[in-house]
DNA sequence: AATATATTGACAAATAATAGACAATATCTA
DNA sequence: TAGATATTGTCTATTATTTGTCAATATATT
């Protein structure tokens, strides 16, 4: 689990990016870091040592000077960070560095802080970073859907507030519609229609699913959440879809929707592919075995599975 | 919680866009703005001082001199600075005025039809058209409003079904989301939030609340629907809101929505106010009037109830 | 032995504060 | 209207502070 010596000064240099006489001198003249020593003097720096150092770099690129924020705490500093950045005219942003997984895992780091500070604006600003600075799969994939996830399980936890999980979804929400809205997608493209079964309220997971399709050519219409199998089947035969995408999340023990499922599947009769994602969905396999639907594990699974129906 | 050191002067450059110099000399002259000093005489500004400098900036390129506002309280300037800004946009406002009436009917009619039709892009569209044809305040008050209303009433009487009225919602939202996206307004501004009681799960019309909020040059935070009163209570504390924005649509005979309503007028205090509207808001209009919140019949008493809060 | 790290002191470039000056407008006055 | 005066942004020169870098030296690691 826990990683008891910590990290020499080299690891931090080359994970940093900073060199090893600014990151002492930060520690000699304001205390910045203060890293634990060996038996023999050397700095042996635990893993916060060096975020909060990440913190401070970030916090001087963007225009601070060490000296007066050498002493905020971590927290007040990735808030310093973010206004920094909010602040930055577009003219003169950071320039778009390498290193896309760092960059989507601080995307990540600073939409859950604008959360839990119920900061709308600041959450939507990062959004629109990551999908400048990442490709769209990345985006997704790396950001946005883990940041559900963690939003769902801090909610389940009791660590979120319900204001703040409602705050983020409408953000989110709108994001993702947005980025729906700019793709152009042909007229003559096959239809799919993306919602979540009568019982499941959580609608990202296939409002997520929507875009992907409609990133893939598709014409995707999305239905809001929690509809019955009835509705689901209506909607898929008047828009002609060739499949429909249902997201399940939470709860994953409802007694109802297995037969549900059961029901769509019937309804929807032989031409209408069932396609099945999210967190619960493996909690209802026999029924989605039995119904011979498809049950995908993560975004690129459907688009996998999109690819090869589309032949 | 409070910040405590301050910014060099280096970042309030970045921040505001004025030179150093000009920070300097408003400081020398007017005693515009007069930062703390650090033990080395080094300035160090505050984030009112920041606002405050926003605030006098954009006064002056409104016109203003500076020798003449630099003594005046922030809360005054930026009631000079909305002045102007209120006055300003009548002269070089561009808008087709002709035919605004019908084609409001018009976009209202589309829009219609292609939520019977499920389609989401034509929905868009629509939308997308009438905001550019129409002024803010016909395009929510004379289209969306109308046809979430409409969308609302037909879902009742069984004309529509839920997949479509799903759908238009997830449109609308997004289509809206969009729009305050669009909307710069200062961090000095007093903040707002807006969201729906418990048991209310309608939550288009605090959206729009939102949006008209923020167009009046309001930070609004849209929470979401269905919080109870102590999250909500909890929000506008954390946001350091002057108001609480409640939109009440469907049910209209809820038992625990009074109880809901009288708890959080108590929780919210004496400092922010409680703005109330939607369909059924004069339905529980003995506990509102109770409690001493606002009653709002629509979107434009909404704004004059914003006007009057501020000052 | 060769390499890496720690400490101290020093240095130079970048940044900031102050006072004063100047030019372009704006406003007032005769 | 012309001239005087005031306002306002910009600039220079000087001094002081902040901050990254480096050298010299000692100690530890491989």
């Amino acid at each position: 689990m826990k990683w008891r010596p910590g990290h020499s000064i080299k690891v931090v240099v080359r994970r940093t990016g900073l060199s090893a006489h600014v990151i002492r001198v930060w520690e000699r003249r304001y205390q910045a870091v203060v890293p634990a020593r060996t038996e023999t003097n050397r700095r042996l720096y635990s893993d916060e040592d060096i975020a909060r150092l990440q913190w401070l770099q970030q916090a001087v690129q963007a225009g601070q000077s060490i000296g007066l924020i050498a002493h905020l705490s971590t927290p007040e500093l990735m808030k310093l960070v973010r206004a920094e950045q909010a602040a930055a005219p577009l003219a003169q942003r950071p320039t778009a560095r390498e290193g896309e997984e760092k960059n989507s895992g601080e995307f990540l780091a600073q939409a859950l802080v604008a959360v839990q500070e119920l900061d709308a604006v600041s959450l939507e600003e990062q959004l629109v970073r990551a999908s400048i600075a990442l490709s769209q799969r990345h985006l997704l994939g790396e950001v946005v859907q883990p940041l559900m996830e963690r939003i769902g399980q801090m909610w389940h936890e009791g660590t979120l507030r319900v204001a703040d999980e409602h705050m983020a979804s409408a953000v989110v929400r709108s994001f993702i519609g947005n980025l729906q809205a700019s793709f152009q997608v042909s007229a003559a493209a096959p239809h799919v229609v993306a919602t979540t079964p009568a019982g499941q309220l959580h609608e990202i997971g296939a409002l997520l699913a929507s875009v992907v399709a409609t990133s893939e050519g598709w014409n995707s219409t999305f239905l809001g959440p929690n509809l019955p199998a009835e509705e689901i089947a209506g909607a898929a035969a008047q828009k002609g879809a060739k499949a429909v995408l249902l997201s399940i999340v939470y709860p994953g023990d409802d007694p109802h929707l297995g037969g549900e499922l059961v029901k769509l599947r019937r309804l929807l009769g032989d031409e209408i592919a069932l396609l099945v994602g999210g967190r619960a969905a493996q909690h209802y396999r026999r029924f989605l075995n039995q119904t011979g639907a498809v049950t995908l594990a993560n975004l690129s699974d459907l688009c996998d599975s999109l690819n090869s129906l589309r032949s």
